[in-house]
DNA sequence: GGGGAAGCGGACCGTGGGTCCGTATCGTAC
DNA sequence: GTACGATACGGACCCACGGTCCGCTTCCCC
């Protein structure tokens, strides 16, 4: 045991400032306007123990974005067709990309506070990371199909959360017309057309 | 006559700045690192000069960022093929995507710079609002593609200034692999295969 | 219930964007 | 060339926000 439990305040807090930090990303217009010592407020915690907790404003961020989205990844790791990893790659690509699509939708402030956090790149988060190598893998197993790596990139890029947030919040775009536009990009990509050619 | 002409040393000043910052931003690694006071330092001017003159840092960045396009804009909208407006788009649209993917591999820092401004989404910007409407202009004279507006926003998507930066800076890949790279997955969405189907 | 570690919280600090206004410079009219 | 109004300059100043610090409280374990 290297791990020593830790105490029943912490735990408290550390919940209570999730709750605090979620409700507040989900108000504001943009996610600037949401500050620490907001959410330490909205916590009733003092700003210390937040940053105790968290690190800095980038890892509060991170964490909280982190636990919602772990069902998704729960789903696709070890969950059902057609996320799960019985599905095969030219099914499971665009489902993989429809769910990410729908939890950013879901989603929208607190995925672009992650994303919009001026000084690290998106980029060189550790999710990103997974996702792109899982995707590049299912790429892989798609014959005819080249540049797999850049390939990923490119289609997690249709779905970046200011995009998302461009088309579904200023354009008013409805959600299934979404899913059904990144549908198609997805199958001109894999090849699949979805209208005989 | 509404126009004025502006004064002699209001002209010097604003070239100086322009100056400034364009060597400040390519040279430092993180456009964070460029403070307002940097740059008019840098300018040998006074700060309350350079808020006059592009009324605050996004301002800035962005005439900044406009002055460099120019270029290329021009190259597009009245210049020889292939980027010339007589290309027929099926060249045209891959055409596009590299010149920008290009300008973004040589003004990495400062397209960084732009779309990276926490606050404002790049998807407001104007010059954005440009590129996407002749973007999907050229789509939709395809014949068989759908969809035209969110596929221009997808192609687009693949050559953002953080992945770029990401790819190029931080993964080192090549400038021709990722050209190449960007020319292959262009072709997949234009169902123009490169290789026979 | 006593001792020590873990955690708390809010006063405090540094930094950087943005403002303000007395002063210098420019353009112009004579 | 000079005088004068308009325009621009510049750096001291302000303030909001992320992040730190340390005396005090709470919890855990014996």
């Amino acid at each position: 045991m290297t791990e020593r439990k830790p105490r029943k305040d912490a735990v408290r807090n550390r919940a209570a400032v999730f709750t605090a930090a979620d409700t507040l990303f989900a108000r504001c217009e943009s996610p600037a306007d949401v500050t620490m010592a907001d959410i330490a407020t909205a916590a009733g915690v003092g700003k210390g123990t937040l940053f105790r907790a968290f690190g800095d404003r980038s890892g509060l961020i991170r964490a909280l974005y982190e636990a919602r989205l772990e069902p998704v990844r729960a789903a696709i790791e070890e969950g059902p067709p057609p996320l799960g990893p019985a599905t095969p790659p030219l099914q499971r690509v665009p489902a993989l990309l429809d769910a990410v699509l729908c939890f950013k939708l879901d989603n929208r402030h607190l995925a672009l506070a992650l994303e919009g956090n001026g000084s690290d790149s998106p980029y060189r988060a550790e999710h990103y990371e997974q996702w792109h190598t899982m995707l590049r893998d299912m790429l892989e197993q798609i014959p005819g199909l080249t540049d797999s790596a850049f390939t990923a990139h490119a289609l997690l890029a249709a779905v970046r959360a200011d995009l998302v947030e461009h088309l579904a919040g200023h354009k008013r775009v409805p959600r299934e017309e979404m899913r059904g536009h990144l549908a198609s990009f997805a199958a001109k990509v894999l090849g699949t057309h979805p209208r005989g050619d």
